[in-house]
DNA sequence: AAAATTATACCAACTGGTCGGTATTTAATA
DNA sequence: TATTAAATACCGACCAGTTGGTATAATTTT
């Protein structure tokens, strides 16, 4: 086997070994030690790949907001009504609900270690001020060509995120006592239907 | 069982020392001797008065939750419409940014925890089931009275606790780039003035 | 004095990280 | 092509420091 592959090979097993552990027990309670266990690596190998064990968390969160940026973008069908653009996006949170499953702990750690560390701060909070400005965006459109009423677009913005973060967030805390693949997308479509423009609503 | 004064400001001091240095470290990453170090007090009086320091950490659970549980009761005043009711509400959203500023991180904490520990679990996640059957509860009498526009109650509240959660989160976690403590009530009145039975807003 | 409370000294286990050495592939040379 | 030199990727024993927790002695309170 050639060299420079078995290395990406390495380094690609620790990643997702880090990604489990770090998931599961969170980042401090996850020794470097276990991580190679599990990787089916030395401590060796590991800090050959990773200077540091900080560093390796910084490798997952960039690309886990990679991932996450994909999710997004692709949404970004044109053609239709901002209105009818918006209601498809709710079928995002389903994605995410299942998606995110097993990612959940790690997602908090990631905000757990941006309340302390710029480096992950930053990173972390980025995409959230972006959603704002394109959901912003999205609405003055709506607004615009008729289709939503009209309102205050960085408000609207605010709400609209705020809404999915918080529907996203409870669905993966709490699974038993509702179901959330089909209540958080009906949610969010019910507050989108109260900003459409005319009463008729679609059901 | 009398306990001695003394006792229990020791008590109260770790308590105390607990709460800031989980806040601003985390769980995993604070010592014991730290925690006694700034609550002036030694290891044997702490082990004397919590068993293990997971002990110490759902007793703060516990005070956290019972404040938590203050507050949403003590906007339970009746007597007005309950479209004014929830319009008072978005008032909290401000307190609480303020108040959980210090607290996030542990906040996080407490989720992070409740992940993977059951007892931990059951108290951080109860208290958003009882949110939610409130404010069903809340806007099937405000449909019933002639406040509110008709609509399945349980996502409302769905929708209503998921956007208070969300712009908590976000105002807590990004206190930058926005006046937050502007911002979120107004986002939240915003959505509420759209459930509003007639289209005569109060601005 | 008896009981409750706090102080001191200590420990085994574990932590992230280092370091001298090794095996295997690649590049240079003859 | 055969040989050699060098770079790459990895190993695992080891380190200094820290951890939660304990044993026991000293001190206060009742």
């Amino acid at each position: 086997m050639p060299k420079q592959e078995r290395a990406e090979e390495t380094r690609r097993r620790i990643l997702e070994a880090a990604r489990e552990t770090f998931a599961s027990q969170g980042y401090q309670a996850t020794s470097v030690a276990e991580i190679c266990q599990r990787a089916g690596v030395t401590k060796g190998a590991f800090f050959y790949h990773f200077p540091t064990k900080h560093t390796l968390f910084l490798a997952l969160l960039e690309d886990w907001l990679a991932q996450l940026d994909q999710y997004l973008n692709s949404e970004h069908y044109q053609g239709n009504s901002v209105a009818q653009r918006l209601y498809a996006m709710a079928d995002l949170l389903r994605l995410g609900l299942t998606q995110g499953r097993d990612y959940l702990p790690m997602f908090l750690e990631f905000w757990l270690q941006a309340t302390r560390d710029p480096v992950v701060w930053q990173a972390t909070i980025e995409p959230y001020r972006r959603y704002r400005t394109f959901f912003a965006n999205l609405y003055l459109q709506g607004v615009n060509e008729g289709s939503l009423r009209n309102a205050d677009p960085n408000l609207a913005a605010v709400a609209t995120v705020s809404l999915a973060l918080g529907l996203l967030l409870q669905g993966l805390m709490d699974r038993e006592s509702i179901n959330w693949d089909e209540a958080a997308p009906a949610a969010f479509r019910w507050v989108l239907s109260l900003t459409a423009s005319n009463s008729t609503e679609v059901s």
